[in-house]
DNA sequence: TTGCTTGTTTATCGATTGAAAAATTAGCCT
DNA sequence: AGGCTAATTTTTCAATCGATAAACAAGCAA
């Protein structure tokens, strides 16, 4: 006697949902399914889990692709917060505080396998988004905390050469691979993750106004 | 009419090769083709680079897995250094020295898109030879720079806590994915690469050596 | 030259893919 | 209740995938 509840979706008197919802779930299913199994993930796949046939996918993206970009659009846009910005260049606080908070908020908004399981995934790929993305941490994160590591050690502001934007990559990398390795390969405590970024941010806070000071000597000497 | 020369490996009257050499092709030209476009790639694209036919393959390898599962042994196995490991242990040099020297030598060995994007592809994957990459580097890379750190604070040899391997990882990851956005998004110069492995190694030792300081302290106070 | 070994191609299969066209039906408006 | 709109399913296609079986041919040995 076979088990007729085998499948939780299963014969379901099929509901409907509302343009609005069902394209949302789509891509929020996209999203899940993207992140686990790459971009290659098949079409029946993704309405499978939601409980819908293959070709209903067509009425609300005229193909995968530009699925994908309503994927890309939400993970890569909209969870992007401006308020980082404006925490970085707060002048009130000391820049080692600043950056642990920022450090530990945007890691918060980033350190889930969606999003950089799609980032990789995106990254590999080649896409667009991704390279602009990276102008944009570029941008809007690592040369505004080199403008204020500057304003911290008295020097005048100026624009960030190549070799220490280089500098604060490997430094802004270190953290988002601890995200990486640790949510790919097991799972660490917010506490661990911290840590770690206190460790990090000191260091590099250390360093950069070693340097910074080397370039401020000369005045003196 | 016509251009005849369209392909360059066009109407060659069939060369044959030895088995090994076959069997080598495949495997070099896998790589190439896996790191470019992901483990997805088709057996047929990949006998089109080589000139040959798809079915071919099956000679050489029982399943695409077999051909995978060579790749990760070319990459991950046969690409590592018995001798990276002594050159960290050397402690008739100071332990700066010895980690720009060793990660100079191992970025030159792994800052190729060939081994990055294979690393990246396998590790999305979920490959367990990924993971085991990983116990590899903690045990041979990040605790034995631990345990000489120790050693050059005076300290006596532990077995490193979770916690102070999180902040090797970070310094670690940073170097890596330094090699990352840099071979994936543009080509950099071996200078830069030089000059910020240096940076990253001296903010690291200065930081730990002020943690493994803060811990020698309580025998003098 | 003959013949055998083996590297290679030809032909083909079943499964899966993204996508289109047409039929169906749920749910709201009147 | 009747009917219209739009959400959903059914059916289907051409392309591509990994893989198998059988035919072919290059090169060495006799």
């Amino acid at each position: 006697m076979p088990d007729p509840g085998e499948h939780p979706t299963e014969k379901q008197p099929r509901q409907r949902l509302s343009s609005d919802e069902r394209r949302r779930d789509f891509i929020q299913q996209s999203i899940k399914l993207f992140a686990e199994e790459g971009f290659e993930s098949s079409t029946r796949e993704l309405a499978r889990r939601l409980g819908v046939t293959q070709p209903l996918l067509y009425r609300y993206f005229p193909s995968k692709q530009d699925l994908v970009a309503a994927v890309y659009d939400e993970v890569y846009v909209r969870r992007w917060r401006p308020e980082w910005e404006t925490l970085i260049a707060d002048r009130s606080r000391p820049l080692t505080d600043r950056l642990i908070d920022f450090y530990k908020v945007y890691t918060d908004a980033i350190f889930h396998p969606d999003w950089i399981r799609i980032y990789l995934y995106s990254g590999l790929k080649g896409e667009e988004i991704n390279a602009r993305y990276m102008t944009l941490v570029t941008s809007k994160i690592l040369e505004p905390i080199l403008n204020e590591a500057r304003h911290e050690a008295e020097l005048p502001p100026c624009t960030p050469s190549l070799e220490e934007i280089d500098k604060l990559w490997v430094f802004h990398g270190g953290i988002f691979y601890f995200g990486v390795i640790k949510l790919v390969y097991e799972k660490t405590s917010p506490d661990r993750k911290d840590q770690a970024i206190e460790f990090a941010v000191k260091a590099m806070v250390a360093a950069l106004q070693k340097e910074l000071g080397a370039q401020a000597v000369p005045r003196a000497g």
